[in-house]
RNA sequence: GGGCCGGUGGUGUAGCCUGGUUAGCACGUCGCCCUCACACGGCGGAGGUCGCCGGUUCGAAUCCGGCCCGGCCCA
């Protein structure tokens, strides 16, 4: 059949649903070793985007690769399901609260729209080609999985048990971000900041030993709770308050003066009161300076019992009273209006609290040495980018808050013993819902208390995640599996989640296995627009994938993904006319094809081969051995483009053009054109088969038409089947070299290229003498 | 403010580790060519003080120091 000059992006549906069909790359254990991979499961509020899109094709070269070499390749999907974007979206959506909805119609909700866009994610990893294990959900190796599946959630529940059984986890009374309003704590995630008008009050401060001095703050309402002034170290005006000490206005204890670098010497008079907490720069101090909190601010957002006479107050009230009362007993000296950056929850748009709440922990900081050994075992590509998983375990200070007072989550298997507070941890086995669910015993083992109540908390999204490895490699459902193939293969994933996702995975299998839980690392860097920036809603420069594929096809979107830059070293910048330039390579691939296809015979292995062929075949040979090393280290990015210049700009530019008169001029003998019609075929060959990982719909419909096998199931190229042992490389530069001189002198003389000429061929390429004559039409001359 | 990474013609990059050719290649651009696989092609041309400053050296894109810009994370 013959291979049209384009490329038609339709056939890539056909195609895919046939790979899909013939569940080619389901995941079936034997006695090949076995590459898994841990792909990132992308959260499905949302239809995947251009860097979802980018990095699963990267993953997919990975695993094609590592199955033509022989490995069976446990390549899973999983999809984020967990987590509060879900949350706030049935609620803008479907205009319901979390606070008045019955929480199982809230999870409800949450659950249907999830699966509404599981299946937008799913369509378009399809049609982008990727070879996952399985797109159907199911409970064997390498199906898809959903984190918020019983399943799934039951081996997060699992380990949190026998963590909690080994003593690992605490309940513990920490400051955290606190929405009055919403009556939750936030993690860091969820809070906002908003620039906001409020006032700044200058106060003055008695010193014990005489003298005062003038401290400016925005929430004055906190003076019962300050327990330091600082002032900055660079600032001269402040030396001689060095072992000083203040008293505090209206209530009249004692604060130290300090140094400290988070004064900053233009704001304000350059004197900061630090008190429990206004945010978390005092957070910060207190810990550096090892103060003792106060408390002032009760969970419903009023002053507590330490506030003294404005206890019961809310916030601002407290504020302008306090002020009042400032102004009153000549405290108060000066008051401003400025703009500030205050901390707002992302749902109600309050101003955040730091205030003490009970939360559990999972101990960490004691493990940081054998965390960063573990760390060491792994490979990280780039190798650069260990470092931040490095300096993370260095800084960390704090054990993981585990538990979230959310609704779409995992919930945490606990219930209490009403009467004598009890903690009552079920047995593993299944997945438990506490608020909803009878605890796992009649009575309390304690007291023989008959009433409990169940834990209403969830966990942590991350204490979810942290377990993709350990889920998808059989852990809790093929133990045997599991044992052998622990530490997976590879973990590929961004930047940004370095210090989450990669470290609390290894906290994990640190404390489940002992082990480190990759053995291989790739982290990459952001899909950004063609200026630079950060694609988003609201800049209007985002490139969805799916329009993409609409207008290029996927097979050209993926030729751009390993023709751009490097993306573990910089964040690659993405643009229609870049896309459209780099895919005409598959035009070119396709005419290759067509060229060897239509002009070439299958022929055995000539027993000589001619010296042109013999050249193009060591050049072949070593491109094999460079993509090879490049691959086995994921620079697939790297090999791409060295297959796109050696097939375009070596074998084509040259190669097909000197061997043409070997095709169509009788003076050649039939020896000589089996020879090339050999060669054609072996690179042809060769080369489908290196780039099949890569572009696969095309490959794949290729050596299909021509070599009539699926280029999947082969082989990835292998030095020794090429059959030249002489290195004929020192040709190539004299070859190219010479064609240019011959064509720009054809040029310069206004010949066309098909004109005969004049010129003397170098003594170094006498060799090709033949072919470079027929290939130029050179006319010969006697002697020069 | 701190940490990590990056900064080579309009764009993407090679070279930098192991200093020493006219800094290689591609896209784009311009000119010429519909040469029997491909005009999404072929051939040719123009285009770079290798982010800036200083240092080491006979010699630096390449080594060292400082600074500037960009990204990510943390504060």
């Amino acid at each position: 059949m013959s291979i049209p000059t384009r490329w038609n992006p339709e056939l890539e549906r056909q195609i895919a649903e046939e790979w899909e069909k013939e569940k080619l790359y389901r995941f079936v254990k034997d006695n090949r070793p076995v590459y898994i991979i841990d792909t990132p499961p992308p959260y499905v509020n949302s239809p995947i985007h251009i860097g979802h899109a980018y990095t699963y094709v990267y993953m997919d070269a990975i695993a094609r690769y590592r199955r033509m070499n022989g490995y069976n390749v446990l390549f899973p999907l999983g999809l984020d399901r967990n987590g509060l974007p879900i949350e706030v979206q049935v609620e803008k959506e479907l205009k319901l609260s979390i606070r008045t909805t019955p929480r199982e119609l809230f999870v409800q909700k949450c659950k249907e729209k999830l699966d509404e866009y599981s299946e937008t994610s799913k369509t378009a990893f399809r049609l982008l080609g990727i070879s996952f294990s399985s797109y159907q959900k199911g409970m064997e190796l390498g199906d898809l999985y959903e984190t918020d599946d019983p399943e799934f959630r039951k081996l997060t529940q699992e380990i949190f048990i026998d963590l909690y059984n080994r003593g690992l986890i605490y309940e513990s009374e920490k400051v955290s971000n606190y929405c009055p309003e919403c009556r939750i704590s936030l993690s860091d995630a969820e809070v906002e900041y908003e620039e906001e008008e409020t006032g700044l009050y200058y106060i003055k401060f008695r010193l014990t030993d005489g003298g005062d001095v003038i401290v400016a703050t925005t929430r004055p309402e906190l003076l019962k709770a300050c327990k330091a002034i600082i002032y900055n170290p660079e600032d001269e005006r402040y030396k001689d308050l060095q072992g000083k000490k203040a008293l505090v206005p209206l209530y009249g204890h004692e604060i130290p003066i300090l140094p400290h670098p988070y004064a900053k010497p233009d704001f304000g008079t350059g004197l900061v009161m630090i008190c429990s907490f206004g945010d978390r720069g005092d957070m910060m101090v207190f810990r550096d300076l090892g103060l003792t909190p106060t408390f002032l601010i009760d969970e419903n957002g009023l002053m507590n019992e330490n506030a003294g006479k404005y206890r019961g107050m809310k916030v601002r009230e407290a504020r302008k009273a306090i002020v009042e009362d400032l102004r009153n007993e000549g405290y108060l000296v000066k008051e401003e209006r400025i703009k500030h950056s205050t901390p707002i929850c992302w749902r109600s748009k309050t101003p955040i609290e730091f205030i003490p709440r009970k939360e559990l922990y999972l101990k960490q900081v004691e493990f940081k040495e054998e965390l960063k050994k573990l760390a060491k075992e792994m490979k990280f590509y780039a190798p650069e980018s260990a470092e931040i998983l490095f300096r993370w375990i260095d800084s960390l200070t704090d054990d993981w808050v585990i538990s979230r007072r959310r609704y779409y989550g995992t919930e945490i298997p606990l219930w209490y013993c009403k009467r004598c507070g009890n903690v009552i941890v079920p047995p593993k086995g299944r997945y438990y819902v506490p608020w909803k669910e009878k605890p796992p015993v009649e009575r309390c083992p304690r007291c023989g208390g008959t009433e409990f109540v169940g834990e209403t908390r969830i966990f942590d999204t991350w204490f979810d995640s942290s377990n993709t490895p350990l889920y998808i490699a059989g852990y809790s459902k093929d133990r045997e599996f599991f044992e052998s193939n622990f530490p997976v293969s590879l973990r590929p994933q961004g930047k940004e989640i370095v210090r989450s996702w990669l470290y609390f995975t290894l906290l994990k299998s640190y404390l489940v296995t002992g082990k480190p839980p990759f053995k291989d690392v790739w982290i990459h860097m952001h899909v950004v627009d063609e200026k630079g920036y950060k694609m988003s809603k609201s800049l209007g420069n985002v490139i969805d994938p799916m329009d993409v594929i609409r207008r290029y096809g996927a097979e050209a979107f993926r030729t751009w993904v390993f023709l751009e830059g490097d993306i573990t070293k910089d964040d690659v910048k993405c643009s229609y006319s870049r896309i459209e330039s780099t895919s005409k390579f598959l035009t070119k691939l396709l005419n290759i094809s067509r060229f060897t296809e239509l002009n070439s015979k299958e022929s055995p292995t000539p027993e000589q081969l001619s010296l042109p062929d013999r050249w193009i075949l060591w050049e072949l040979k070593s491109l094999i051995k460079d993509v090879r090393e490049l691959n086995d280290a994921y620079y697939f990015n790297k090999s791409f483009t060295k297959m796109r210049d050696f097939v375009w700009f070596l074998f084509a530019d040259h190669y097909l053009e000197m061997v043409k008169p070997r095709i169509y001029n009788s003076e050649f003998t039939e020896q000589e054109k089996n020879s090339a019609y050999f060669t054609m075929r072996k690179v042809l060959d060769v080369v489908l088969r290196l780039m099949s990982p890569y572009i696969p719909f095309i490959t794949y419909y290729l050596y299909k038409n021509i070599f009539y096998k699926n280029v999947h199931l082969e082989q990835y190229p292998v030095e020794s089947e090429i059959p030249v042992q002489e290195d004929l490389s020192a040709y190539t530069v004299k070859i190219v070299e010479f064609n240019h001189y011959v064509w720009n002198t054809k040029k310069g003389s206004g010949l066309s290229l098909k004109d005969p000429i004049e010129v003397k061929i170098p003594d170094v390429l006498k060799p090709f003498e033949r072919d470079l004559i027929a290939m130029h039409n050179i006319k010969v001359q006697e002697k020069i």
